[in-house]
RNA sequence: GUCCCCAUCGUCUAGCGGUCUAGGACGUCGCCCUUUCACGGCGAAAACAGGGGUUCGAGUCCCCUUGGGGACGCCA
C-alpha cells in the first residue's frame, strides 16, 4: 500500500508532529464539528450530549483540554444492514452471562432506530488474540483497557480468538490465553466467538461487495505481484498493489486460475480515523491499495475477518495496539463499502522492553502466566498495568474497583511506555502487605509443593504479618519461610554460619536453658526473657538475636525473631538451637 | 523507500498559555526507626531532545530538524 500523498492542509507538511499534544486535543474538536454534524448519536449514557465544537479554524480558542475531548463514545446509528451481520452468527447468544441483554436485538433496533431521539445503548469492546503464542504482557494491557472500558461502562467484554491462520494457531496457544486471562481476572461475556468458524459468513461479505461492484477479482499471481514489489522498491516508489485488475473486462477472466477479490478501495478524497487515543489521523486514499478480501482459496483475509466480526459482534469500541492503526483506514474501506457504523477507536501505543526495545520474549514479553509462576498478584499486575500508559493525576495505587470506576479513554498516553520490573515489584509488594494473611497463605501454599498441610498453613498464618512485609512476590515470601518446613538439623547458608561463632553458639546454649524455663511460650515473654538476659550480661539485644536467627531459621535475615520463636513453637524452637549448641 | 504515530528526571508519569523555582511514583544515594532484613519516616541527586516562530508571556500552540516506534503479505 502507500503512496506517497501531498498534504492536503495548506500550513503541515506533516499533520502531527512533535511533542503536540494538542494539535492531537485539537483535531479531536474537530471531531465533534463533524461528527455529529452528520450522525446522531448512538451512545448516551454517560457521555452528555454535547454542543458543537468550534470549527477547526478556531484553534486559537479555548478548549483543547482533555476534559473538553469529544464524546468518544457516540457513535453513528447503525443503518438497517448491519441486521443482517446477525444471521449466520450462531455462536453466540443474545444475553450476557449476567443475564443482561446486550448488544442489538434486532427487534428493538427495527422498531427504534428511525428515531432521531437517542438511547442507551451498552458499550461493547472486545479482546482479539491471535492464538500464535501465548498471551504477553502487551496483549495483557490491552485486553485490561478494553475489560476497564466495558465494566466502567457497564457494557459488554468479548473475546474473540483470531486463529484463522491455520498454519501458526494452535490449542495450547489459545489454553494459554483463556488461562492467562482467567487468571487475571479479566472476565468476558458471552461465548467465546472463533473466527475461523465463520469464514463462510467472511466469504458471503466479499461476495456480497463483489455483487454490488465495491469489490473485484483479481487474476495476479503471487509471482507476478512480487515482482510487482520488487520494482516498486528499485523505483523508490511506494509499496502497493496497483489495481491492475480493477479496470478489466469480465472477458479478460483467467479460466483456470483461482481469483483473489479486492476491495475496489476509493482512490481520491482521505480516510480520517477519529481515534480517541492519537487523535484524527488522516490518510491520503492515493494511499490505501486494493487489497484483498478473499483469498484463491476463498478463505477471508484478517482485514476482511476482523471488520465483519466486530460488526456482527456489535462491537461499539475497537481499543487495540498502535500497530493497527493503518489497518483501521484500510478497513474502514470495507465498513464503508457495506455502509456499516463506524467503531470509536483507540490505537494504544505500543509496550517496549525494559531496554526500550521491541517486546520480546527476552524482552520482557513473558508470558502472563509466567508473571503467576514469579509470583505476582493479579491485582497487582493489573495496577501496574494500568498504569503503563493511563494515569490519574498522580495516582499511583489503584485498585481494580478505584480503576473501573475512573478508567477513561482519554487520559491513555500517547507516547509508548518500557515495562519496569522495579515498580511492577514494588506494586507487588504494596498489595502483598495490603492482603489477608489467609488469602497470601492460600497463594503461596502451592509453592511448597508436597509440603503443604493444613499444619502449614496454619503457620504460615502465623508467621505471615513478619513475612508479609518482607517480599515483594509471593516466591520471595516462600523462601522467606522455608524455615517453617525446614528439617533438623538445619542446613545454615554462608551467613548464618558465620554469625555462629564458639562464642555465638554458647550464648545459644544459655539462651536455650533460659527459654526452657519461660512460663509461656510466646512473643512477649521470651522477648522479656532475653531483654532481662542481655541487660543482665552487658550484651545488646542484636548480639543475641542474630546467632538466635541463625540457628532458628539456618539465616541471617527473618521476621523478628520472637515471632519465629513463637510459630515455630516450643519443642522445635529448642531442639533447632540444641542443634548448634552440640556441634 | 513511502505512509502513520510518538518525544518531560534512568523508568512510569502529572502538566490543559501565567499558579513551573516543573509535581508524584519506582529506582539510586544519605539520615532516622530498629534484634537482622524489610516496612515506615525524613532528605538529596535527577527531566521539559535541538532550532525557529505565535504570544505581553511557551514544558504547554505552530513549523522544521533530530531521535524512537509502527505499517506497507493470498500473516494476524
Amino acid at each position: 500500500m502507500d503512496v506517497q500523498t501531498p498534504r492536503k492542509q495548506p500550513n503541515k507538511t506533516r499533520n502531527n508532529t512533535g511533542a503536540h499534544g494538542p494539535s492531537r486535543r485539537l483535531k479531536r474538536q474537530c471531531e465533534v464539528a463533524t461528527d455529529p454534524a452528520t450522525h446522531q448519536h448512538r451512545y448516551e449514557q454517560h457521555a452528555p450530549r454535547r454542543v458543537r465544537a468550534p470549527p477547526f479554524g478556531n484553534r486559537a480558542r479555548k478548549p483543547r483540554d482533555k476534559r473538553n475531548r469529544p464524546a468518544h463514545n457516540v457513535a453513528p446509528i447503525p443503518r438497517a444492514q448491519h441486521f443482517a451481520g446477525f444471521r449466520g452468527f450462531a455462536q453466540t447468544g443474545p444475553h450476557a452471562k449476567d443475564g443482561r441483554v446486550f448488544g442489538r436485538s434486532a427487534g428493538a433496533w427495527n422498531s427504534n432506530r428511525n428515531r432521531t431521539q437517542s438511547r442507551i445503548m451498552k458499550i461493547v469492546t472486545r479482546f482479539a488474540p491471535s492464538p500464535t503464542g501465548y498471551l504477553h504482557i502487551g496483549g495483557a494491557r490491552t485486553a485490561l483497557f478494553n475489560w476497564l472500558y466495558s465494566r466502567h461502562h457497564k457494557g459488554v467484554f468479548r473475546l474473540r480468538i483470531e486463529d484463522t491462520d491455520r498454519q501458526r494457531s494452535t490449542p495450547a496457544a489459545i489454553d494459554a490465553i483463556i488461562e492467562g486471562l482467567e487468571w487475571l481476572g479479566l472476565s468476558w461475556d458471552d461465548e467465546i466467538v472463533y473466527q475461523f468458524a465463520r469464514a463462510e459468513r467472511h466469504a458471503e461479505v466479499a461476495k456480497q461487495l463483489l455483487a454490488q461492484g465495491r469489490a473485484y477479482q483479481c487474476y495476479a499471481s503471487p509471482e507476478e505481484l512480487e515482482q510487482m514489489r520488487e520494482e516498486q522498491r528499485a523505483a523508490g516508489k511506494p509499496i502497493r498493489y496497483d489495481g491492475r485488475w480493477r479496470d478489466k473486462p469480465a472477458s479478460d477472466r483467467r479460466p483456470n486460475v483461482p481469483p483473489v477479490i479486492r476491495i475496489k478501495a476509493p482512490q481520491t478524497g482521505e480516510t480520517i480515523i477519529h481515534d480517541q487515543v492519537q487523535g484524527d489521523v488522516r490518510f491520503g486514499n492515493d494511499v490505501l491499495d486494493d487489497f484483498i478480501l478473499l483469498r484463491s482459496d476463498g478463505t477471508p483475509t484478517y482485514m476482511l475477518s476482523v471488520v465483519v466480526d466486530d460488526h456482527d459482534m456489535g462491537v461499539t469500541h475497537i481499543i487495540r495496539g498502535d500497530d493497527h492503526l493503518t489497518n483501521a483506514a484500510r478497513q474502514r474501506q470495507i465498513i464503508d463499502a457495506m455502509g456499516w457504523p463506524e467503531p470509536v477507536y483507540a490505537h494504544l501505543p505500543l509496550m517496549h522492553g525494559e531496554d526500550g526495545q521491541k517486546l520480546s520474549k527476552r524482552h520482557g514479553a513473558l508470558g502472563i502466566h509466567e508473571y503467576k509462576d514469579l509470583g505476582y498478584l493479579p491485582e497487582a499486575m493489573r495496577n501496574y498495568l494500568l498504569r503503563l500508559g493511563w494515569s490519574h493525576g498522580d495516582d499511583e495505587i489503584i485498585p481494580t474497583a478505584q480503576a473501573v470506576e475512573w478508567f477513561n479513554l482519554e487520559n491513555i498516553g500517547r507516547s509508548p511506555a518500557r515495562v519496569d520490573f522495579k515498580k511492577l515489584d514494588n506494586v507487588n509488594g504494596h498489595y502483598m502487605r495490603q492482603a489477608s494473611d489467609e488469602a497470601l497463605a492460600d497463594a503461596t501454599l502451592p509453592l511448597f509443593k508436597g509440603q503443604a498441610s493444613p499444619d502449614l498453613r496454619a503457620k504460615l498464618i502465623a508467621a505471615m504479618p513478619g513475612l508479609k512485609e518482607r517480599a515483594k512476590t509471593l516466591v520471595e515470601l516462600a523462601d522467606s519461610a522455608q524455615f517453617l518446613t525446614a528439617t533438623r538439623p538445619l542446613k545454615l547458608d554462608d551467613k548464618a554460619q558465620k554469625l555462629l561463632t564458639p562464642e555465638a553458639r554458647a550464648l545459644v546454649g544459655r539462651l536455650k536453658s533460659l527459654f526452657e524455663q519461660a512460663p509461656s511460650w510466646d512473643a512477649p515473654a521470651l522477648d522479656a526473657a532475653a531483654r532481662h538476659f542481655a541487660e543482665a550480661n552487658g550484651l545488646k539485644l542484636g548480639a543475641i538475636a542474630q546467632p538466635l536467627r541463625a540457628a532458628l531459621t539456618g539465616r541471617s535475615t527473618s521476621p523478628g525473631i520472637f515471632d519465629v520463636l513463637a510459630v515455630l513453637g516450643r519443642a522445635e524452637s529448642l531442639a533447632r538451637m540444641g542443634d548448634q549448641v552440640h556441634q
